[in-house]
DNA sequence: AGGGATTGTAAGCGAGCGCTTAGCGCGGAT
DNA sequence: ATCCGCGCTAAGCGCTCGCTTACAATCCCT
């Protein structure tokens, strides 16, 4: 699975072969169809098990707090901290959904609206609350994952800042993006 | 071209074949190189006008006002925008990078870099004049370009807001982010 | 009207793809 | 001591890929 991951990652699964990956493992072709039914079915498991981690940070950081301010603070922080440490798996986990085949796609499909929803319900309430002042909670929630899911595209090793700085600094931003009083 | 941007769009550049191209272009698969020399020189042909177009969209906006408030607002509201409207070539510009040989990759990055030097350069602008205040003007501006990137990914034509709606918004979002005075 | 350039087609080549088959070595339960 | 089953390899099958070749129709310029 790692070296799936790794070579996902760097090449995208179409151009990725099955050879490549059991190079990269140290193995012969064959010896991935003994983990995995298909060059697919790897891909599920990798993006299935991201999935399910990036859901558990932004639903961990959710529940952290009562206040939603803070609550989206921690939300942010961790998301994009996540997609920093984690970038090989972030960018398999965000890029390459459409190779996935559409029952698969289904499933992590749903585990991102789990996703989405919990930004997007945060948002509101901030808004009732009187914390955030945005035009569309749908629309800012929208912008608040961009920010996340676009640093799988361009963070790597050799960033100089690490995750938890970067996440830092992204939380910033996104208080002051959601007009968060006193941020 | 078309064919191949509406193709590479959907499919992603790996996964579509020479034959799912000409079949869009109402052609057969030979039809392909009397035009193009190489599948990868139709890619780099679409990416190369696209980033072009992207550039050129940016800087117009930020030559429209000497104020780096509302050139920032331009630049967002047209970047935006712009990927939006043209998710189909946006996709392709944002996405398939990657797929590009060396030397085409180089030329292209270079277009990218221009973009992203007009916006750091407006951000550290604003911030010396007083007009924006963010820790770190390349951060800011990383996020700022996210914004505009991850649309290319979300949207579709039956997305409920139109391009410019869209810009408007995301142009606000944007400006709060970056801490700007009366917004 | 003639003729080269342009734009297309039908057919197919060599290579590399995902995946299968047949069989081997070895750790652990009996 | 035996032997089963798991994890693996070598070899290769059938297919589709990007691209080429040989040739035909059409356009435009004189």
């Amino acid at each position: 699975m790692l070296a799936g991951v790794e070579s996902f990652a760097q090449r995208g699964y179409h151009a990725t072969t099955t050879r490549d990956i059991a190079g990269s493992a140290g193995m012969s072709p064959a010896a991935l169809y003994v983990h995995f039914p298909s060059k697919a079915a790897l891909l599920f498991a990798i993006s299935r098990s991201g999935h399910e981690q990036a859901l558990a940070v932004v639903q961990e950081a959710a529940e952290s707090t009562d206040s939603p301010v803070e609550a989206m603070r921690e939300i942010v922080e961790r998301f994009v901290a996540w997609h920093a440490r984690r970038h090989t798996v972030a960018r398999v986990v965000q890029y390459e959904l459409g190779a996935l085949p559409e029952r698969e796609y289904e499933i992590v499909a749903n585990l991102r609206r789990d996703i989405e929803r919990i930004v997007r319900d945060l948002v509101a309430r901030g808004v009732e609350e009187g914390a955030f002042t945005v035009a569309d909670p749908g629309t800012a929630a929208r912008a608040l994952l961009s920010l996340g899911i676009d640093v799988a595209r361009w963070y790597s090793d050799r960033s100089r800042k690490t995750p938890e700085v970067l996440g830092k600094e992204y939380g910033q931003l996104a208080l002051r993006m959601l007009g968060a009083a006193r941020s």
